[in-house]
DNA sequence: TACTAACCTGTACG
DNA sequence: ACGTACAGGTTAG
């Protein structure tokens, strides 16, 4: 029996970009997430987790059809939702999803995902999940104690020194990423943005897959790509990169157009345009 | 302030 | 085969 009142698509949701770490089997979906594990079943929905902590991985408590509803009003969002019925932004662990978009830069999702898997089997600690054999993805601390030389190994490139001075601004509390969540965007990106390896565009990603901010909205390649081709009329973007100053200039008049749930629009029309391209997700 | 080149690495393509 | 280009960007100059 099909669900015709789908609420939240794990199939859909997980392949949207969002998540390196997941793997399916069947029914079942696991999702590593800091020191947790996700496990959603989609048919009959249900979610559980490694630590029995119930933590709206996939923001189970958003007002869903309101949030629809506002990002609708644009028609080639609307097409997108419903092209993906479910399709959710996930609430991820913070760490993770900054160490998870460090290393994605200037790099691809089956590459990303590589790499993180070799972080987890290094450094990650091992538990068995409902009858599976999973290793967490690592802590902050152990990070911050691992070498430069240990982190190649897992085939960061020059992402390595990011990763290890990052994980050390996190493990010594000199950024503490749950205060994040109680600041407002710009106040959020300011902070994240004195992370090395830390940009505009991984900044956005970690405040809207961690941070509680909807109103982050990511401007990777693809965005600029789908904002040039089918938003030329409002939102004018003359070339392929863009400097620090139009980034901002941008968001803002992205904020304008797709409202604040603009990080909602964000994922439907990245789903949207690289399925469009055939691209990978995994 | 705005713009560029360099950057690790795996994979897809010619 | 084997070389080249490119991938959810960031940084230094």
């Amino acid at each position: 029996m099909p669900d015709l009142d789908i609420k939240i698509s794990l199939h859909e949701t997980i392949n949207s970009g969002q998540i390196f770490l997941w793997e399916n089997y069947g029914n079942e979906w696991f999702v590593l997430d800091g020191n947790d594990i996700i496990m959603g079943k989609q048919t009959p929905f249900e979610v559980i987790t490694f630590s029995k902590i119930a933590k709206n991985f996939f923001r189970e408590d958003d007002n869903y059809e309101k949030i629809l509803k506002d990002i609708t009003k644009d028609k080639i969002v609307k097409k997108a939702t419903n092209r993906y019925p479910g399709l959710r932004i996930t609430r991820q662990d913070p760490f993770q999803c900054c160490i998870s978009f460090i290393v994605s830069s200037n790099s691809n999702i089956p590459n990303i995902r590589m790499r993180l898997q070799k972080l987890c089997r290094k450094f990650g600690k091992k538990v068995r999940f409902q009858k599976r054999d999973f290793v967490l993805f690592p802590e902050p601390k152990r990070l911050a104690r691992a070498t430069l030389q240990e982190l190649k190994e897992c085939k960061l490139g020059y992402r390595s020194k990011y990763v290890l001075d990052t994980s050390q601004a996190i493990a010594s509390g000199e950024v503490d990423l749950d205060e994040l969540k109680k600041m407002k965007y710009e106040q959020a990106r300011e902070v994240l943005l004195k992370l090395p390896g830390i940009g505009d565009k991984v900044a956005d990603c970690v405040m809207l897959f961690s941070l509680e901010k909807l109103d982050s909205f990511p401007l990777d390649t693809w965005m600029l790509k789908i904002l040039q081709k089918y938003y030329s009329n409002n939102i004018c973007i003359d070339k392929k990169s863009i400097s620090k100053k139009r980034y901002e200039d941008i968001h803002q008049n992205v904020l304008e157009h797709f409202g604040k749930y603009a990080g909602y629009s964000q994922q439907f029309l990245y789903k949207m345009e690289r399925d469009l391209n055939e691209k990978r997700w995994l």
